[in-house]
DNA sequence: GTCCAGCAGC
DNA sequence: GCTGCCGGAC
């Protein structure tokens, strides 16, 4: 790594904080004062893209305006509410973590790093970011974007897919970020993570920062090899899951529904192994409490979406 | 087919 | 440290 100068470190911090304030990328979740959507939409965040969250979050916002709308509600009808997301666990997590935060702390998200990483579904990232973005306190927030940034600004690496061990940027984030200016310093780099540094293809040319680049327009392309998916009749399980949790979004709330009825839905001409694949879904459904489950006889059984 | 603001459980 | 978890846009 390059040797951090006072001089050099001022300089990169006034070219992304001016780029940002005028160049900033319009979110409900950004410069909003409710911690209560800045939960909610960083929950929404993890793993899932930024317009899928946009068009999502005010919609689930109008059902549950609070944390204590959240927490009262049936789990079942967060369910329907992720509708579209993906990842339906972290609803279930975030609902308990509302129920938490109501029961622990009075209905008021917790302000400290400590407090919010004891909460379901909130790990090392989320917590620091709703420190930061919430309650403007001086600490760095590292998603794999800004892992990804600064790993090619501060080393200089061969390939797109190379990235920096976690305890090296996250000793870098410590010392990189202007006291008091932590909220708008992160995220000023994950629009350029977004939008410059993207993983794939990154457009040094472009990029805001390429001066203080050690690796821009100097990385190879490298793809990183995927782990093939389990496939069933061609598509991949999380099809079927699915396909299965929609079935049941779809029915009467809180009113079984039997494995029969769901193969229907799912394949217009029965195969000999649709039934034990559909109970091997949904015991996995089960596991993450998405679903219920009721045993009859063999492969059929009844289920419905968790209450 | 490719891409994408993590977490939890093992 | 490795794995499963999702879906919609392109």
């Amino acid at each position: 790594m390059k040797e951090l100068d006072t001089e050099l470190k001022r300089s990169m911090q006034k070219a992304i904080l001016s780029w940002y304030k005028k160049n900033k990328r319009k979110f409900l979740w950004r410069d909003n004062e409710s911690p209560y959507v800045i939960l909610v939409s960083e929950i929404m965040l993890q793993q899932t893209q930024v317009n899928r969250v946009k068009e999502k979050l005010p919609k689930f916002l109008k059902l549950f305006p609070s944390i204590h709308s959240l927490s009262r509600t049936s789990r079942s009808d967060v369910i329907r509410a992720w509708k579209g997301m993906g990842y339906n666990n972290r609803a279930i997590r975030l609902q308990e973590c509302a129920k938490m935060i109501v029961e622990r702390h009075r209905g008021n998200i917790p302000e400290t790093f400590e407090e919010l990483l004891e909460l379901p579904g909130i790990g090392n990232y989320t917590a620091s970011a709703i420190c930061v973005f919430a309650f403007g306190k001086n600490l760095p927030v590292v998603d794999v974007n800004i892992r990804r940034v600064y790993s090619r600004m501060f080393w200089n690496v061969k390939t797109t897919s190379a990235l920096q061990t976690e305890n090296k940027i996250q000793q870098l984030a410590e010392e990189i970020f202007p006291k008091n200016k932590s909220s708008e310093c992160h995220q000023a780099i994950m629009d350029i993570g977004a939008m410059f540094c993207t993983a794939r293809s990154p457009k040094c040319n472009d990029c805001i920062v390429n001066r203080f680049c050690l690796s821009a327009n100097k990385m190879k392309v490298v793809v990183p090899k995927k782990k093939g998916e389990k496939l069933y009749r061609g598509k991949p399980h999380r099809y079927w899951r699915g396909k299965i949790v929609d079935v049941l979004r779809n029915s009467l709330d809180g009113k079984f529904v039997s494995s029969q009825e769901v193969l229907e839905n799912l394949f217009s001409t029965e195969r000999k192994n649709d039934a034990r694949f559909l109970k091997t879904i949904v015991t996995a459904l089960t596991k993450d409490n998405v679903v219920e489950m009721l045993l009859s006889k063999g492969d059929s059984f009844l289920l419905r979406l968790s209450q």
